[in-house]
DNA sequence: AACGTCACAGCAAGCGCTTTCTATGTAGGG
DNA sequence: CCCTACATAGAAAGCGCTTGCTGTGACGTT
């Protein structure tokens, strides 16, 4: 019913071990058999079976990208740019390979199944993008999979992920806390000393990193933290709405919101105004990441800029193996302070 | 080195058969069996060999989903809702998928090699999103690949695309002419009778469907349209960006901006603001899609909401082959507008 | 008491491809 | 001219799993 190599070969009168290495290209061929065996193809419509060619070979050309919210433009952002360096279909540096996005949702069962998913196609390679879950348990699961994976011959890059020792993958780490500090140092030179911060999931690095900073930097100041400052949530924008909304409540003395991202940022955004107060002559607003559309909120957002896209394309590469891997196996990509009209000194 | 079927059972005392039985869990195996089964895999690690089952088979677990520009959310948000109910895993409705999300970038070539891909792969169905291309070689390539890949056995749904007759693909498709043509009057309500519009690529069908829907409501409305007042562009904030420029030369007594989706808008309100021009006051601005962000513009983008994530959701299902299929292989969706801040009547 | 029924478990034949090893034809080299 | 070398092509042994078919006891039936 379906096509396969034999049928080929018989047609192009050549032996099946021929048409093989026509297709995989790898072996002597004599033009001419090689022409006869390619019209054999094109006639057939002849479709090389996958899983035939990967039990075979012990290998497959599948590339997993693991994201935590393809809905979201960090993601979504980062994966395009692995998946342009991976070639797809249209890269052609070398043989295609079928890059495919995983969306754990954030969950850690998902993220282990999906690793699991992948083991089981024997994944060529795996890039996890941002950060991780940081629960021990799931973490130590996670590293052993890691390292089954790589001693298995996949290559594991970690993309916005802090590094993940002895598990033999490469780490392209953000340097969130460094961001955060800037950012909050910037938002204290203008002279806030009341500054109320929305981060993330209580149990992701990502969150804590930024955190971190952020206090980093009131220490520095000699500012002393009021934990009424503090208020955690989701990445989103309901989220960034309905924390503002709670520290308002908390303290309506505060001059500045810092949040754990531009989309967390947009919903702080809009609580304010609905709040009857401006931005930033009442309040600042600070985001993280410079997502496209933080450009385009009004006023536009001051934010740390993450070269997501440049981080991505480095990790396709590395990922291939176009591209040398970092020494220790991490690299640490910062992020860079954007000022914009979101942010201003308090009003007097 | 790695783990086989055959050293699980070997480990189990049982026979390859019944290890195989015992994990794929159709076949009679009595409970001391599986559980001693269950206890070797535990115990060797063992991870299925995907191609190898796939091979044996003769079917995989991966689906495939294919959407033009992975790092715009109008995809993600439909990726993300597909994949939510093809289960991953997580959803654990029966056997755990595979599901992959493939970008095409929007590229003719790379969206016929992903189907090439899928289809070597064996996958179990294929979700194709967001609006075809009209190139007829193009499109005529499209059928006979979707027609062989639903001949063999994979499932094919198109979620938020035309109809493609004849290939045993089931459609969900976006009215957008409908949304357009909504949109439009509604501007036209208003007063407005100089509507610039941005579109989208020429030759994509959502671009063309949105622009017919808008010259409907254009000609129902005896407003003869001067050809300056379209643009097109891609589907970007950029492109909006720039369009608008290019349409204010044209034509600066515009009173309104029709664009062919939200981050085009969102161009559109920064090009007009940067122009001095006030919005809604001076230009009333409307998008298509309601993305998330949309609401945070300000003011707020009026514009034609698209259920993506209900749809996704559908879509996914039926790929899944646990809904069914609407009849005749073809259910529109319609969008619902959605009126904000950015649409005003024009000034006197 | 003899026999048909079940409920399980095992055998063995592939699934379609890759790849090692071997065979063959041709071209120089001595 | 014969022999070694090289360039190709073929034969065949798997890769690790699924599944139709074939046992084999333990029961329930006449």
């Amino acid at each position: 019913m379906t096509v396969t190599l034999a049928d080929v070969a018989a047609r192009a009168q050549v032996s099946p071990a021929t048409v093989s290495r026509v297709l995989n290209g790898n072996y002597p061929v004599a033009a001419s058999t090689r022409e006869r065996v390619l019209k054999a193809v094109d006639e057939l419509d002849y479709v090389l079976n996958g899983p035939a060619s990967a039990l075979a070979a012990a290998t497959s050309d599948l590339v997993g990208i693991l994201v935590n919210d393809i809905a979201d433009p960090f993601f979504g952002i980062m994966a395009s740019a692995i998946q342009a360096e991976i070639g797809g279909p249209g890269g052609r540096a070398g043989g295609e390979r079928l890059a495919v996005v995983c969306n754990t949702g954030g969950s850690p069962e998902r993220e282990l199944t999906y690793l699991t998913l992948l083991q089981r196609q024997r994944a060529a390679a795996v890039v996890l993008t941002g950060g991780a879950i940081e629960d021990a348990p799931h973490r130590a699961a996670m590293d052993v999979k890691l390292r089954k994976l790589a001693e298995a011959g996949t290559r594991v890059v970690l993309c916005g992920r802090p590094q993940a020792p002895e598990t033999g993958a490469i780490a392209l780490t953000f340097d969130n806390r460094g961001g955060g500090q800037e950012l909050t140092e910037h938002l204290i030179g203008l002279g806030h000393r009341r500054l109320g911060y929305i981060a993330g999931p209580q149990e992701r690095t990502t969150t804590r990193h930024r955190l971190e900073g952020h206090r980093a930097a009131l220490a520095a100041h000699g500012i002393e933290e009021d934990p009424r400052w503090t208020v955690h949530g989701r990445y989103d924008r309901r989220s960034g709405y309905e924390a503002t909304l709670e520290l308002l409540r908390r303290d309506p003395s505060l001059t500045a919101v810092v949040a754990a991202n531009d989309s967390v940022a947009l919903g702080a955004c809009a609580a304010l105004r609905e709040s009857g107060l401006r931005i930033p002559d009442d309040v600042s607003v600070a985001g993280f990441d410079d997502l496209p559309f933080s450009i385009d909120a009004v006023p536009a957002l001051t934010t740390v800029r993450l070269p997501l896209a440049e981080a991505g394309a480095r990790a396709g590469r590395i990922a291939m193996g176009r591209e040398e891997a970092p020494a220790d196996g991490i690299a640490v990509v910062r992020g860079e302070l954007v000022v914009r009209g979101s942010t201003a000194a308090p009003r007097g």
